[in-house]
DNA sequence: CGGGATCCAGAACGATACTG
DNA sequence: CAGTATCGTTCTGGATCCCG
């Protein structure tokens, strides 16, 4: 049932590009939307404290991915008319959505990580003989 | 509690690269790893076939993911001697165990995306102003 | 049949400098 | 403060040819 969708768009002749899948997996795929969905989640933040607080991101990458998710509507971009100016990113309800299946991957990831780990040294050390 | 993993991660100076969620998400995120876990979760495949399967896919990437999730132990790849070769790939217990939590985030796209979709149409459309 | 090797295009990403 | 602009690098994925 989990191909299901996938195969529906086959189907369709959508065009994979149309695909929710692929659309939302495109997003949470690159390296650092999920990181900032995550620090948004604990609590709305300005730019410079993401800055700070997504470790190692430059400005670009957090400008870039912060319009994405909003332009997805996931944050919500609000700028106050101080000076100098302040903006605010917050969580929409549809960003504050994907939490919930976020958790079970990540709790699958956590559970199962070390598996992995281990099946990956045990992969590497047969391909050295 | 999401971020907790990530931040303890984080604190521990274990280095991102050792974070399950980054190792776990590099692998979904790529373009074809899902794809090949879904087909694979409906009967066991062998290599032409998949190629077949799998839309669009190069037997290049096709080579490379089979590699990346076998070694990683969510796929079991099995060379049957015959002349030609036959090699059949199928999910371990690990792999079919990551479609729960990924039937999570399939269901969650497919409700959302209309919506996501209208929020980028709606973004663009005041992007031209 | 089931790949491996090589080359190449484009996208993602990073560093730095600059701006209202 | 919150970005933009530009450049260079790295990484991903596709095309093609080759091999046992």
């Amino acid at each position: 049932m989990l191909i299901d969708t996938w195969q529906a768009w086959d189907a369709a002749g959508g065009g994979f590009e149309q695909c929710p899948i692929r659309n939302v997996l495109d997003r949470l795929g690159d390296k650092w939307s999920i990181l900032i969905v995550m620090r948004l989640a604990i609590k709305p933040c300005r730019f410079s404290e993401l800055h700070r607080q997504v470790p190692d991101i430059s400005k670009r990458m957090l400008t870039l991915n912060l319009r994405n998710l909003t332009r997805d509507g996931m944050v919500l971009r609000t700028v106050y008319p101080t000076k100098p100016p302040s903006v605010e990113y917050s969580l929409t309800p549809l960003g504050r959505s994907i939490l919930v299946p976020l958790g079970g991957l990540v709790q699958w990831a956590d559970e199962r990580f070390p598996e992995i780990r281990g099946n990956r040294e045990q992969f590497d050390r047969q391909d050295a003989d």
